[in-house]
DNA sequence: AAGAATTTGTAAAAGACTTTTACTTTCCGG
DNA sequence: CCGGAAAGTAAAAGTCTTTTACAAATTCTT
């Protein structure tokens, strides 16, 4: 099967490359790998991967500058591995271009989970003519595009304006997490840090319209220190 | 001169048509002239005038018929020209396609300023390549396109998102009346009766907020069961 | 594991904007 | 000049946005 999406691994610890590889391998993807920065930039280039999955703790360059580089020529997705728990790396590296992080220690569904995300929104965004859908649809929720309206269950959830875009917004990334400054940009048009209460609140609006209890939310899911991430999961 | 603007009159009576084409012919216009409606239609596709002028009444076609007909094949600026005191005929003209009207008797003064208008704002509106100004500018008030902002003697003017957008629509079309309808459905989306109140609460609060007084507006005037239309003039 | 610090959640107040209402003023034909 | 229709406008009512103040949850520290 040569459609097969093709995914890179740059990752000096050859236990977690393996580790991922062998999960990819098994779920039928085709796998190829780089131990260093340098390695790692150049394959990009030469074989143009569907995907790429950064480990930002490399011994030879920063993550960050690596992101960067691989920016500079190409908007291939690219999955942050970070072992570190600050979340100011996570958010840098989503900011500066990367599509998506993990936390080590990870679990299987959940490297597949963002693996399939990542290739699913890169494929909606192809350059150029940029496929837009009608509908997206999670669990018992709707949102038709076209409308601008979301239903659950079959039943309609009125939203003011402003709460249907960040809903849109999060909705046509499903699965990714986007950083409260990419929403604020979005909705607001402007980026201070202020703005980040102004969209809590906002949250919390919508998901009590959502009917959710706090606590149990499946629509909307928040990343400590990061941004928010809708839910693709059918569960 | 052969870049003169060409101007069709399409009118059956002679003394009009006869003042109407010495005050453009004084004014290096080239004229040319059709009785009836269909002679007109005939001479808007054979000599592809640069502007039409249009008489409601003529014997032989209704005229909103000739302008449908016309606005099937062509943009060319229409101006009709109606005696009739009713508005309804004036609505119906302009949402029809006619992109503006004079109501006889005329002066030479509103004559000409209507032309220079009509002339205007189709060289703005060249299809495919839709010329963008950055600003406008009438009297002391100016109009930034690109900050949205207002500014009166130097002083900007704090508008709310519709009342700007109001008035920025005015002004793309400085000079020609837009109908009720027209600016309902640009700035709503949709169109019922209804709306007209909510555009002149809007209106008032503009006209308070650019500090005009009652009954000497100079920036947006009423025309009376009609719609509104932007000042284009120094005075 | 308990407590401190940070981050997120949320109710409610405050503020801004929109829409409706009710009334006044202006316009225009007779 | 009068009367009816249309436009103007102040203010009330309603909705949405933003701020505030505090509660709850999460993570870090010890």
């Amino acid at each position: 099967m040569s459609n097969r999406h093709r995914i890179l691994i740059i990752e000096d610890e050859m236990n977690i490359c393996n580790f991922v590889s062998t999960i990819l391998e098994t779920n039928e993807y085709q796998v190829l790998s780089a131990q260093d920065g340098k390695d790692g930039t150049t394959m990009v280039f030469s074989h143009h991967p569907d995907l790429v999955i950064l480990d930002l703790g490399l011994p030879d360059m920063d993550g960050n500058d690596l992101i960067e580089k691989i920016r500079e020529n190409s908007d291939v997705p690219i999955i942050v591995l970070s072992a570190r728990t600050n979340e100011w790396d996570k958010v840098k590296a989503l900011d500066l271009g990367a599509n998506d992080y993990i936390t080590k220690p990870f679990s299987t569904n959940e490297l597949l989970a963002r693996v399939r995300a990542a290739l699913r929104n890169s494929r909606h965004q192809g350059v150029g003519e940029r496929m837009i859908r009608k509908e997206f649809q999670v669990q018992d929720m709707i949102i038709s595009y076209e409308k601008r309206r979301i239903s659950i269950d079959g039943k309609e959830v009125k939203l003011t304006q402003t709460e249907y875009n960040i809903v849109e917004l999060l909705s046509t990334h499903a699965g990714r997490v986007l950083t409260y400054s990419e929403i604020i940009k979005k909705i607001w048009g402007y980026s201070d840090s202020g703005s980040v209460k102004k969209l809590q609140v906002n949250m919390a609006n919508v998901r009590k319209k959502f009917g959710e209890k706090p606590g149990e939310y499946r629509y909307i899911l928040n990343e400590l220190g990061v941004g928010y991430r809708m839910n693709q999961e059918e569960k």
